[in-house]
RNA sequence: GGCGCGUUGGUGAAGCGGCUUAACACACCGCCCUCUCAAGGCGGCAUCCACGGGUUCGAAUCCCGUACGCGUCACCA
């Protein structure tokens, strides 16, 4: 039989990482099995909670990571309808919930939620309610009903203990005297979240359940309810948090990164999606670079760990600093070319330092104030000539400055090709290190002691005209403050 | 509080009883390369796997206990 396996978000806001993490997680799986089959289903029970626009995030977001689903809402299938609150409209959850009651995993409850409540806060934490309503006959249901009288459906729960394995924590045995009687199905006529997850996975046909490991402790309950209807329990694969640090998880009321505002800052969804594969799950090559198509391939449900993992922001940069380093300079132009332009103004060759720039930025959003330079040419300090390494001071860069102005006076090509030629040509007539002729250009031209690109590259960016100004202003400047 | 789950470096982690003097990667620190920065190369960075007991010739790896952490106990999902 193909595996099925579903992403079920709430529509009530962003897009966690982590949230991102499981539907990554639920959709390798799928995709492990060559039949797999990745569902997208909304769950809306609560409309309450639900936040305008929270869907259509939901499409964006998959849609970026190409997590493709399908079947779903958007794109239709054989187990519609794929929005619970639809799905709610043909009274399949109150049906099977009657159902249920039948088969003796759930009983009518006519208590009153008030009266519930309190005695929740009067008896604390101990607080279990063992419902008397559950001795109540048949007839005495239907009477009470019949006069019109409020109701909910609570679980039964039977004696004895469930046990269920679970593919990342492994075997899970509870004692159902532990369990409480939830409540399946609100006075509302809707279902609780419990309730309706249940039913939808069932006739949804799904095979493996990926979910947050929140849900590990409430799984017996579930598996009570798909006993009592003599349904097949699907293979369980919960996952550990994602953590912003040891004692927190990762959420977005506590203003941590949502996928949408790391792509704003600047990272490739390529990126953030091989990182967070590594959140809680190893390859067994010692590998960290992947494509989706690589992780389907590599993913082992069996290597998941079983401990919350950390999001650490700099390993993130790392990574995607290396994914954008391994485009090729085409895709990578075209990537960049907004961020180009935010930050350069001046006409010149943008290609040119879309590649300075690759080999260099970590994320796309450093791009506009590495640039800065280009179309600034910013007062600097002689001071800055001062360089151990490249053994140059301020009396060093005039002398070979000077001599660079003169040549370059007269250059006609400015290709970095032709200009590294002549350039190179120099430290050797002047006797000089190669770094005390380039690097003093560098800075002379760029006024920053650091930046992408050398001297020959930004020179060819900037142009003749451009350069031999800037040249000219740096001499002024050193012999100004020779004198 | 009950129940469930967990605990290897600053971080992600490998490890499944001897091959571990605890991989690999990020970060950090050196050095090298180099016209800066970055990238790259090389090296350093856990006297030790929460703690305490056991089992064993031998334990990070198995068992028990303690501590700590997380989750869960809603007519929320």
């Amino acid at each position: 039989m193909a595996i099925r396996t579903r992403f079920a978000p709430s529509p009530t806001g962003y897009m966690h990482i982590g949230n991102l993490r499981t539907a990554l997680y639920a959709y390798l799986v799928a995709r492990k099995d060559p039949e797999g089959v990745f569902i997208l289903r909304i769950e809306d029970t609560d409309q309450g909670r639900l936040v305008e626009g929270a869907t259509d995030i939901i499409y964006d977001t998959i849609r970026a990571c190409g997590l493709k689903h399908d079947e779903g809402p958007d794109v239709g299938g054989n187990y519609g309808p794929y929005v619970q609150s639809e799905r709610m409209k043909s009274g399949i959850y109150k049906e099977y919930a009657h159902k249920l009651i039948t088969r003796g995993g759930a009983h009518y409850c006519f208590c009153d939620e008030e009266m519930l409540q309190a005695r929740r806060e009067a008896e604390g934490d101990s607080f279990k309610y063992d419902d008397p309503c559950k001795k109540l006959s048949a007839e005495e249901c239907e009477k009470r009903i019949a006069e019109g009288a409020q109701y909910v459906i609570r679980q039964t729960i039977p004696e004895g203990q469930t046990s269920f394995d679970d593919e990342v924590y492994g075997t899970i045995t509870v004692d159902n005297a532990d369990l409480d009687e939830q409540v399946l199905l609100k006075s509302d006529g809707f279902p609780t979240y419990n309730f309706a997850n249940v039913i939808d996975d069932h006739m949804m046909g799904i095979t493996d359940v990926v979910r947050g490991m929140e849900y590990l402790s409430s799984t017996p309950k579930y598996n009570l309810i798909y006993e009592a209807f003599g349904w097949d329990i699907p293979r369980y694969i919960h996952c550990p948090p994602v953590m912003k640090d040891e004692h927190n998880k990762l959420s977005k009321r506590n203003g941590d990164a949502s996928f949408q505002d790391l792509v704003a800052k600047g990272y490739l969804p390529e990126a953030i999606l091989n990182y967070i594969a590594l959140l809680g799950w190893s390859p067994e090559e010692d590998r960290e670079i992947f494509t989706l198509d690589e992780l389907v391939q590599a993913f082992n449900v069996k290597r998941i760990g079983k401990v919350g993992a950390i999001f650490d922001p700099e390993k993130l940069k790392w990574l995607n600093g290396m994914w954008l380093r391994g485009m090729d300079l085409d895709s990578y132009y075209k990537l960049v070319k907004p961020y180009i332009d935010q930050a350069v103004k001046r006409d010149c060759d943008r290609r040119k330092i879309a590649e300075i720039v690759q080999q260099r930025a970590k994320t796309l959003a450093e791009i506009p104030e590495m640039l800065g330079f280009i179309d600034e040419f910013r007062s600097y300090s002689n001071e800055l000539y001062n360089h151990k390494k490249m053994k140059t001071n301020p009396q060093i860069a005039l002398t070979s400055l000077k001599a660079v102005r003169e040549v370059l006076e007269a250059q006609e090509d400015w290709s970095t090709e032709a200009l590294h030629d002549t350039l190179m040509a120099l430290p050797a007539k002047l006797e000089m290190k190669n770094g005390q002729v380039l690097f003093p250009l560098r800075l002379a031209i760029t006024g920053e002691q650091s930046g992408p690109g050398g001297a020959m590259e930004v020179a060819s960016i900037l142009g003749k005209e451009e350069t031999l100004r800037r040249l000219d202003l740096s001499i002024a400047q050193l012999e100004n403050e020779a004198e």
